[in-house]
DNA sequence: CGTTTGACTACGC
DNA sequence: CGCGTAGCCAAAC
């Protein structure tokens, strides 16, 4: 069964990979959770369930002033994972609007337009961000 | 210190 | 399409 053997790493990995979605484009919490390796051999159908809830765990305490752009990870259905009308959604639906991410009448975005193509991973090695490293 | 609570997702009906 | 469920545990109460 998956779980973060350091959670605080896996936090700051997910970070890390938020920062890198560019303007104007969004990923999803479990496109996200597939771009995090299992050190523990996890079977990867169960990644695909039980990671996504720890990167919603992140993204709930993502720490502030740091310039992460949270409002770009959404849930897989396209739409953002705040309940309709709360001032959180409001808030995120208007900073993805003001750069350009369009929504339909349902609330949900176009993946095949918006989609995140994901992290650039040399840069992330080269730069030893990947495998997790903590923020200090 | 015990209980509740999640910024999730795939799948079955 | 919508709705309910399992899987799973660190934090927040």
């Amino acid at each position: 069964m998956f779980n973060p053997p350091n959670p605080k790493k896996f936090f700051a990995t997910v970070w890390n990979i938020v920062e890198q979605i560019p303007e104007g484009k969004v990923s999803t919490y479990g496109q996200i959770a597939t771009m995090i390796p299992a050190s523990d051999g996890t079977d990867p159908d169960q990644m695909k369930r039980l990671a996504p809830r720890w990167v919603g765990t992140a993204m709930r305490k993502t720490p502030k002033g740091q310039n992460i752009p949270w409002h770009r990870v959404i849930n897989s259905q396209g739409k953002v994972s705040f309940p309709e009308g709360s001032p959180q959604a409001e808030e995120q639906y208007r900073l993805l609007e003001m750069e350009g991410v369009e929504f339909d009448n349902k609330g949900k975005v176009d993946f095949d337009i918006v989609g995140w193509e994901g992290p650039n991973y040399e840069y992330l090695e080269s730069n030893d961000l990947f495998p997790p490293k903590p923020f200090t």
